[in-house]
RNA sequence: GGAAGCAUAGCUCAGCUGGUAGAGCACCUGCCUUACAAGCAGGGGGUCACAGGUUCGAGCCCUGUUGUUUCCACCA
């Protein structure tokens, strides 16, 4: 038995966090190996941003997955949470760029190998800030096996992905509509544009038609793409335009001829019903092109300028070499507009265009803009060559995974977000034009055009035998990498490995529903496809943690909350405490300091429990078991805790966190600490003193495992001063149900004591009587011995100075006070107003005669008696017996009354 | 346009497979009762958004309505 400790009058989380944290860690208890002799269980985290800050989303998540963890591991089982960050390239890179900026940098000054020595430089740096403060919340995370989305292994298995993919003819490189951010100067994912709606407008044009001389009116938000218009659609069906097909309009300001074409995409209910078709810079009119063949030429430049003659005379100097690809669009001269931002040109060119006398009208509107997720700039859809991930093939079996139930979504309702999501895909665009991240493995031949995809750069040109490689300079996307985390952290590609035979499909997956489509999704389907399994079998989604005013926390806003500050304020506990109460699963929570507050004084109650139990313990030793004789209350206090127990197991085993720790709450607050310890101080002076310290360390420290999860530090320390077996409470046995320890029919009787002690300070309360005013009471009752062993409760409890129990007694001037069991009678003739008392008995009376109609009302209904179950019906005669003895009690007080 | 969530006490939210409404905070009353005033005892306060339906019985299930939030898609 460890060394005994005095605890602090208030429980003070800054002096003991820290040194617990170091406790665990020295103890090695952290670390999980693969052992047959226990089941694994498992978590890998979802790896925040490797320079990011810890923030209340993070909070949530670590606070679930720590309450999962520690459960688990209490259990028995080889309990593993994986640890680590996520390179986050476009946020990395965007911060190691704007930090250079002000240094008077840019990355070509220093060229890609300078960039990357300084990205790393900055990872080193910044890495271990999340990782400390995940710390801080008193994660118990297996630090010895913490990763790195860009670490040797981690690599090893993108590459080894990205070569298979390849090789399936699942990747591929080509031009295609993707989204281009110019401000990030990159492309990105589908995924990654969030829309915003946006002031704008709508811009009447009339183009000319060649053949008929007639103007032609459409509308665009978009003016500045024109110049790469190379077609305007009408609908076939449309008779407005029937007399049209075939004809040819004529471009306005490059007084080009472009046909007139017949498609589907032009909506007669919308607009004119005419729609200027860009194939180059629009995904819509991109499928247009295709469709009816139509040149793509392109007017931007990838930073989002105008094209001039520069950028046109290098695409077609590649396509003089015959190395261009069939797909490479032509590049427009843009003449006077070369060089114009987007916004530039747009001016520009609707000044000519209205001189030209082109535009019919100006109409303001509203509508929805692409951003990119990052810098929240439009992007502009933009045909380039990029590398694609076919997703067909790969989402058919991670939909079927799904459906089949082999991954389960918690709450289920976001099941249906996954498969919308996956349903809908298509596919993903995969390459960056960013440096910070995984380069692609993909190598071209200068002299022949050849591409090659490998593990390792070749040194020549399978092909022509060529030694002029090039490697492709864009980097993956960082998904990418997160999408193979589970298996990646765990040893694969190296199907040998320990850990991975071991650990690996994980258990749960506990993540925010904003990133199911991102992530979730990915890991899902490159577990089937790489591994053959599905990563985890549960996905536990949490919602978002809001400001107090329901908003969204964000840096623009700032009205972010700190968790360090919280935690400094009030602790870690406190916080996950917060954090797991009061919530249901998947839904938003909004942050409240109140709400911490509570937490804080749950947290400084059990510890003052604590401080009550070793004052009482003092030097005595204890044993750990509980008392061979068990009296009522600690039949009462065991068999209550007893259930608890199991109410917290299995609703922890349905992931139903808020309800486990809103049972313990209640339990140690009102059962333990209100009336379990308030029950015990009458015999904790006396000779029985031994037993009931041993039932209160026997209930303490019970409670203190189950709530432990929820609560790692306090409940460590508090463990640790309490007498104990084992070196830690993080890695005690969980506590198990046990039949032997039920005990109804003391739970029945305690409750009749408690019933009636509640009704005492009631009516004392109403008449305002303060406590120091003792009275005597006599309790009149057919459970006279249950009332008996209730005798030092009611002194202690109800305020009396002498308590009689029998069947009957004659008191005058007395308060009648009646539950279902018993009567109680006060001599309080001097607080008394007869009258006042005559009045409460009748209304008592009419409240319980009211219940009982209404009971008696539902017993007389043969329909109920004979179709509701069984255990209703007597539920309800029981009820209704109970008021009719109440009724009956009554009416004997008034009569007494006179 | 498609989908989903939410609507319960003054505020923030629980209420798991239908059995007759709870907590925290706030408010009122009385208490320094030797673990805790970050506390103790007691109290007031709810047509569970609205309208129908199913059921012996609905906060919970079904349909519709309103308000609100979010996700996805589209918007020439």
């Amino acid at each position: 038995m460890a060394e005994r400790k005095e605890l602090a009058k208030t429980y003070e989380p800054r002096e003991v966090e820290d040194r617990i944290y170091d406790f665990w860690t020295k103890g090695g208890w952290f670390h999980a190996e693969p052992n047959p002799e226990k089941e694994p269980y498992t978590i890998v985290i979802p790896p925040p941003n490797v320079t990011g800050q810890l923030h209340m989303g993070h909070a949530l998540d670590e606070t679930l997955q720590d309450i999962l963890i520690r459960f688990k591991r209490m259990q028995g089982y080889e309990a593993l949470w994986l640890p680590g960050t996520d390179h986050a390239s476009i946020a990395t890179e965007a911060k190691v760029v704007e930090a250079m900026r002000k240094e008077g940098l840019t990355k070509e000054m220093l060229g890609r190998d300078g960039f990357l020595e300084r990205a790393w430089a900055w990872k080193n740096q910044y890495g271990n800030r999340i990782v400390d403060q995940l710390k801080k919340l008193g994660s118990s995370c297996d630090w010895e096996r913490e990763r790195f989305t860009m670490d040797e292994g981690c690599s090893a298995a993108v590459k080894e992905v990205f070569v298979r993919l390849y090789e399936q003819g699942l990747i591929y490189r080509g031009n295609r509509m993707v989204n281009w951010c110019p401000h990030c100067n990159t492309s990105i994912s589908d995924a990654e544009v969030e829309y915003e709606e946006k002031d704008g407008h709508f811009w009447h044009l009339l183009y000319t038609v060649k053949e008929t001389g007639e103007k032609l009116e459409l509308a665009t938000t978009r003016p500045e793409t024109m110049l790469g218009d190379t077609a305007v659609a009408i609908n076939a069906e449309d008779p407005r335009y029937a007399h049209l097909h075939g004809c040819h309009v004529i471009l306005p300001l490059l007084d080009k001829e472009i046909p007139i074409v017949c498609d589907e995409h032009a909506d007669m209910t919308k607009g004119t019903g005419v729609v200027k078709i860009t194939p180059a810079h629009d995904p819509n009119d991109f499928e247009v092109g295709k469709r009816h063949d139509l040149p793509m030429i392109r007017v931007f430049t990838y930073d989002g300028h105008l094209t001039g003659a520069a950028d046109k005379a290098a695409v077609d100097e590649l396509r003089a070499s015959g190395r261009a690809a069939v797909d490479e669009p032509e590049v427009l001269d843009c003449g006077k507009y070369a060089g114009m931002t987007a916004l530039e040109a747009r001016k520009a060119i609707l000044a000519d265009l209205e001189a030209g006398g082109y535009l019919k009208e100006t109409e303001p509107r509203k509508h929805d803009v692409g951003t990119c997720y990052r810098c929240h700039q439009t992007i502009e859809p933009m045909v380039s060559k990029q590398w694609f991930v076919k997703m067909e093939p790969l989402a058919l079996p991670a939909i079927e995974a799904v459906e089949k139930g082999e991954i389960k979504f918690v709450p289920e309702r976001f099941t249906k977000n996954y498969m919308n999501w996956m349903r809908g895909t298509r596919d993903w665009c995969i390459s960056r034009q960013l440096w910070w991240g995984h380069q692609i493995p993909a190598w071209y031949c200068a002299d022949c055009g050849k591409t090659i995809v490998a593990k390792e750069a070749p040194t020549v040109c399978p092909k022509c035998g060529s030694h002029a490689l090039t490697q492709d300079p864009d980097t993956l996307d960082t998904w990418f990498s997160s999408a193979l985390w589970p298996f990646s952290t765990l040893g694969w590609p190296n199907e040998d490995s320990e850990d991975l035979k071991y650990f690996y499909p994980t258990d749960t997956l506990v993540t925010g529903y904003d990133i199911i489509g991102f992530w979730v999704s990915r890991m899902i389907f490159s577990g089937l496809a790489y591994t053959d399994k599905a990563p985890f079998h549960t996905v536990l989604i949490h919602g978002l943690v809001r400001d107090a005013q329901g908003r969204k926390m964000s840096k623009s806003l700032g009205n972010g909350i700190d968790p360090l500050e919280i935690i400094d304020q009030y602790g870690a506990d406190a916080l996950r405490f917060m954090l797991a109460t009061g919530n249901s699963p998947g839904n938003d929570m909004r942050f409240m300091t109140d709400k911490v507050e509570s937490s804080r004084n749950f947290a400084n109650k059990l510890w003052n429990a604590a401080r009550f139990i070793l004052m009482n313990i003092g030097d005595e030793p204890v044993e750990l078991s509980l008392p061979a004789e068990l009296t009522l209350e600690d039949k009462w206090i065991v068999s209550r805790f007893n259930s608890l127990t199991r109410a917290v197991t299995e609703n922890l085993d349905k992931y139903e966190l808020g309800i486990a720790v809103q049972k313990l709450y209640d339990f140690i607050w009102d059962n333990f600490c209100d009336w379990y310890i308030e029950l015990c101080k009458g015999r904790l002076q006396g000779e029985n003193a031994a037993a009931a310290r041993q039932v209160l360390v026997y209930v303490m420290t019970g409670m203190l495992k189950l709530l432990h999860p929820f609560m790692p530090f306090v409940t460590e320390e508090i463990w640790q001063s309490l007498p104990h077996e084992g070196d830690a409470l993080m890695v005690s046995p969980w506590p198990v149900y046990d039949e032997a320890l039920n005990f109804p029919s003391e739970e029945k009787e305690m409750e009749r004591i408690m019933e009636a002690i509640g009704a005492i300070r009631n009516r004392r309360g109403e008449m305002n009587v303060p406590p120091s005013r003792k009275a005597q009471i006599f309790v009149e009752t057919a459970f006279e011995d249950t009332f008996k062993k209730g005798v030092p409760f009611f002194l202690r409890l109800a305020s009396a100075s002498e308590v009689t129990v029998g069947e009957a007694f004659e008191v005058d001037g007395a308060v009648s006070i009646v539950t279902a069991d018993a009567t109680i009678k006060i001599p309080m003739a001097e607080l008394v107003d007869m009258q006042a008392e005559k009045a409460r008995l009748i209304k008592e009376k009419e409240t319980a005669q009211k219940q009982l109609d209404g009971v008696l009302a539902r017993l007389a209904n043969p329909s109920f008696t004979d179709k509701a179950p069984e255990a209703v019906v007597q539920t309800a005669r029981d009820q209704a017996t109970r008021l009719q003895e109440k009724i009956a009690l009554l009416e004997q007080s008034m009569a007494q009354l006179g």
